[in-house]
RNA sequence: GCUGAUGUAGCUCAGCGGUAGAGCAGCUGAUUCGUAAUCAGCAGGUCGCGGGUUCAAAUCCCGCCAUCAGCUCCA
């Protein structure tokens, strides 16, 4: 063994240090911040412990909050210190797991009944009485057979099970601090003084390993930060994340409802909700009619027949309603749109020069999902995709696929999305008898995705296991105004049913082929669009797609005639106007129309009436001052005309 | 569906064994006002639904329904 050996620290700089020298000492010797602020370290690829002795050449880059691995062993030690937190408080619990997820931690304990918000308040107390006795995180290795026994000594019947999953030859870790053990892989903090600034957040029910028949154990959700700063942000922008919810805003602007008496999971569109989704719709259509689509419209029941040709019966028939019968047939509710226009398509011969077709429908369908899922407007029972199906030859496939993936990317920058994420979702190819159709078609169906979206640029990712049951899709995650991530558009390439409903075109060579189909949304769901756009723009709605674009506020009942007059200009421009004629103080107009976030505000008192302008107040930013009517009108025309988004 | 919590006026919430309360919204009247709430009066509830305990239930118990936080699932 050698007695020195060589760093290679990130910006290429080497570095001596003798043999088994620890991270911790290596940041020491760059400086007394880097030492400070590291959390671990990541050593020829693998984040380990500061404190893991070093004993061979290699590269070592120190982590801090900043990494992403460094923020989440930093959390990861959080987690340990509230299992440890909860053991002393109760300690008959037994451990679930307690990893570090995206803004935060958890850690799931068995225990009888359940931790009430008394309960996390002691808990937390506990945890900052562990962080004030600074106790060192050791790391232990011990064989199986001694974890084992160890664990079960202890009663924790949870970490047993995992350890028995482990690799017969894997070495077994465990960190321990103070009088607390735990079954774990780090790395983690070197002391419980490090942390600085965490919250218990909420308490739920999980299932153990996420498995519906296991028992159900107590999850505690939490979040930690280097700085007391750092956290109050971080409680800000979930506060900022219920100030947005759409529930609350729905019902606050007059959006939406849902009833008890009329079932959940069933959206009432009320005149300003339907409003805003009456401009996307016109919106949609307008621009698919320019990218070439028709528009079709078809039925919401069909016989049960068709669904055991299309397949969904067989896989597809835990989402769907039960069948109702009329005249001794069997009708299902439908939950997709797909079959109805291969009907469509069947309904002739079709030639290869009649291809591609492009079908696109604003299809209101209906699935069961089961009542814990359901919420609000984003997941509901009854709603309308922005459905269509392109159906075309093999050869057209790629680049239609490119165009819809176009028409995708322009639609969620006109909303104002401009990030998102891509999966490309392929099957599990250890259980492919969960889908339908043969390995060929899946290859070529999921090659022809990849290079379309390498041809339009898209980074994307690969899931296996999230395909559908017909067919590979590419989903496209947006990230709205909070960075959190929406679902939006999907498109799938389909070979199964064309083969299942026997479709086909005549070729040039006078015989028949097999068409190809892309099932595809660029919006979702209206109600899942809209609800997403409600929290996106927190409720205040770019001036194109306002409910009511500009609210005109008569000061005193003199200018009420002069307030008719000037909407009337602004409605046959085209704007959607409301002028507040009640007896109430302009200060209170002026604050209801805030609260309902319309764009602009008219003020009409006797001046602008005698001169002939208006006095415009433009939404959280104040007055702007008095303008001709036909300025103002330009202003809003033009927002309107460009889709102007301000979030 | 599962675990836990919640359900009182249109909305937000108080009341938690002795026969229902506030603010906002609504209605009526007064006020005619210059950039986020004028004043006064009136009206509004089989306390989610069904059963039970009790002299007495919004309040305690049981069942169901719905909502919320998660789990699982998904557009």
């Amino acid at each position: 063994m050698a007695d020195r050996i060589t760093i290679t620290l990130p910006d290429g700089t080497k570095q001596e240090h003798p043999n088994g020298v620890t991270s911790r000492e290596v940041a020491e010797a760059i400086g007394r911040r880097l030492a400070k602020a590291a959390v671990a370290a990541r050593f020829n690829g693998v984040v380990i412990d500061l404190t893991r002795p070093l004993e061979e050449d290699g590269e070592l880059e120190i982590l801090t909050f900043a990494d992403r691995e460094g923020r989440d062993v930093y959390r990861h030690t959080t987690a340990h210190i509230l299992a440890q937190a909860v053991k002393r408080l109760f300690p008959d619990v037994r451990l679930g797991i307690g990893p570090a997820i995206e803004d935060g931690f958890y850690y799931d304990f068995d225990v009888k009944g359940a931790f009430t918000p008394e309960d996390l308040e002691k808990i937390e107390e506990e945890m900052r009485r562990i962080v004030s006795e600074d106790l060192p995180l050791e790391r232990l290795t011990l064989s199986r057979e001694e974890a084992i026994a160890r664990f079960e000594a202890m009663g924790e019947d949870y970490k047993v099970e995992l350890i028995k999953e482990l690799p017969e030859d894997a070495e077994i870790s465990c960190y321990k601090q103070g009088d607390f053990i735990d079954l774990c892989a780090g790395p983690h903090l070197p002391s419980t003084g490090r942390v600085k600034a965490f919250k218990l957040l909420n308490v739920a029910g999980a299932y153990w390993r996420g498995e519906e028949s296991r028992p159900m154990l107590q999850r505690i959700y939490g979040t930690s930060f280097e700085k007391r700063s750092e956290l109050e942000e971080h409680l800000h922008r979930i506060e900022e994340a219920r100030r947005r919810d759409h529930r609350v805003l729905g019902r606050q602007l007059d959006l939406f409802s849902i009833h008890e008496e009329i079932g959940p999971g069933l959206v009432l569109w009320h005149p300003k909700g339907a409003r805003i989704r009456e401009i996307v719709e016109n919106f949609w259509r307008e621009e698919h009619r320019r990218r070439g689509y028709e528009i079709v419209y078809t039925p919401h029941i069909a016989k049960s027949d068709l669904w055991k040709t299309s397949g969904h019966w067989d896989w597809y028939r835990e989402n769907m309603y039960s069948p109702m019968e009329v005249e001794g047939s069997e009708y299902l509710l439908k939950p997709m749109n797909c079959p109805f226009h291969i009907l469509m398509y069947k309904s002739e011969t079709r030639s290869y020069r009649d291809l591609p077709l492009r079908w696109g429908e604003l299809g209101t369908v209906y699935r069961y999902e089961r009542s814990g899922v359901l919420h609000g407007m984003l997941r509901v029972r009854g709603f309308t995709q922005d459905d269509a199906h392109i159906i075309c030859r093999p050869d057209q496939l790629e680049d239609e696929l490119v165009e819809v993936f176009d028409l995708a990317r322009f639609m969620m920058k006109t909303f104002g999305y401009e990030d998102f994420d891509v999966m490309l979702s392929v099957r599990d190819p250890e259980n492919k008898d969960k889908y339908i159709g043969d390995d060929e078609g899946w290859a070529l169906a999921e090659r022809a995705l990849a290079r379309a979206l390498e041809r339009v640029g898209f980074e994307y990712r690969i899931e296996e296991g999230e395909a559908k049951f017909y067919a590979p899709a590419v989903d496209i995650n947006l990230k709205d105004a909070l960075g959190r991530g929406w679902q939006g558009p999907t498109i799938q390439v389909d070979f199964n049913l064309p083969e299942r409903f026997d479709m086909t075109y005549i070729g040039e060579d006078g015989r028949e082929h097999r068409p190809m189909m892309i099932h595809r949304t660029v919006l979702g769901t209206m109600e899942r669009f809209i609800g997403g756009l409600i929290e996106h723009y927190a409720g205040a709605f770019p001036t194109w797609l306002a409910p009511v674009q500009v609210v005109v506020i008569p000061i005193t009942d003199r200018t009420h005639a002069y307030a008719a007059e000037v909407a009337g200009r602004l409605e046959e421009a085209g704007l959607r106007v409301e002028v507040d004629y009640r007896n109430e103080k302009m200060g209170y107009k002026i604050r209801q129309a805030e609260l309902q976030k319309v764009p602009y505000m008219l003020i009409l008192g006797d001046r602008e009436m005698e001169q002939g302008t208006v006095s415009v107040r433009e939404r959280r930013k104040g007055d702007l001052g008095s303008s001709s009517l036909a300025e103002f009108m330009d202003r809003v025309l033009q927002e309107v005309r460009e889709k102007t988004v301000n979030v």
